[in-house]
DNA sequence: TACTGTATTAACAATACTGTTAAACATAAA
DNA sequence: TTTATGTTTAACAGTATTGTTAATACAGTA
């Protein structure tokens, strides 16, 4: 044989990543799996064993990936307003890399509870220091008199509802691939990036 | 016989909302759906012939709910802050009753193109009315010089944004029914529904 | 009473899906 | 060339799931 070598692995981890984020772990059969990767559909149960096993490698990589992105894009130290321009578009261009992600993860993690607590588990400690970044920052603002007072919570909690929406109304909108060769698709997040940004650093703000 | 005289259908039909409302169309069983109706599972297709059929019936109307409810909240005359802030909370107050319909309707528009363009040819009157209204009622406020220029579609959107991610998050964060007995799912609640609306005005106002 | 249409049940049929296995095959090292 | 090891295949087993059917019950009605 070809001696695939690491090969037919990968090959089943892509087609089984690209499955599961369009149809779901009840949605996607381990032969449909096995046939757009191109291998019998045994090899899924030699190299992962379990349909389950599987799916929890792909789910896992893709949470860490959603959430840690997150705490990324707003873990830096704040020149307040421009920093946080730049988180949210950040954050906003990492989801227009792969627009399905969040409602995945999502999903995923409201349909087992099991998820949902190894996610909390991860992500607890990046988060309360987040929180805690973004509070000083926010205090320090508010005492300056630019902007109103605001959890941090609701703030971020403000961002992701904008930024993730954005892209789940996305894929309503424009299902098919063909859909996404339109003009109209790149208008529509062009539209959405900015309208985010202005919101939350406008609804911040104080009125005169 | 008892005879149930429509009432084996009104059994059905309440176990399979419930259950495709948690678990999706795929993550539905029609014999889990019999077993919980109480009938035996043979009913299911006396009554609606295949899963589909019932499927259909379910998500049709709960589709139907969830997006008249969000024209009907929107389409009154504006005075214009008391109608928009009444709007919002009546959405979200709405959204409240039954947390899970967005993620639902949203999840099995996504995964079936025939759904998507079955909703969108039931609502597309009804949105495009509203949108007129509200272009007519943003543009009075811009000559007043209250608010700032705005198109009609992203204020709803972002509406749309806040509030239906408010209740993905709830999902996520209390996901079983005993969380939801706890006194941090009302403050969640709470919190988020105030946000929401402060958010959009202040966002909407101009800043000195 | 017998007839008609609807409702119900249990048993069955057909298929879909996940997982298993034994044997064949390829390759590198001995 | 032989052997050991990992990889692949086809065939199968077991179960879950959807859908069908024939027999039966019952209510209303001629």
């Amino acid at each position: 044989m070809e001696q695939k070598a690491g090969n037919t692995e990968r090959l089943i981890l892509e087609a089984a990543e690209k499955l599961f984020m369009e149809k779901g772990y009840n949605g996607t059969k381990t032969m449909d799996i096995a046939k757009n990767a191109g291998v019998n559909h045994a090899m899924i149960h030699y190299y992962f064993r379990t349909k389950e096993n599987l799916f929890s490698r792909i789910f896992e990589q893709k949470a860490a990936q959603l959430l840690g992105f997150f705490v990324e894009a707003f873990n830096e130290d704040y020149p307040f307003f421009e920093k946080l321009k730049t988180g949210i578009e950040t954050h906003f261009d990492f989801l227009s890399q792969t627009p399905e992600l969040p409602l995945f993860v999502l999903n995923e993690i409201i349909k087992d509870k099991n998820r949902r607590n190894y996610i909390f588990n991860k992500i607890r400690p990046a988060g309360e220091e987040i929180l805690k970044r973004m509070t000083k920052a926010i205090a320090e603002e508010v005492c300056k008199g630019t902007i109103r007072p605001t959890k941090a919570g609701d703030l971020l909690m403000n961002i992701a509802s904008l930024n993730v929406f954005a892209f789940v109304a996305l894929q309503v909108l424009f299902s098919s691939d063909e859909d996404r060769q339109q003009e109209g698709y790149i208008k529509f997040l062009e539209e959405r990036r900015k309208n985010n940004v202005e919101l939350i650093i406008n609804g911040l703000k104080i009125k005169n």
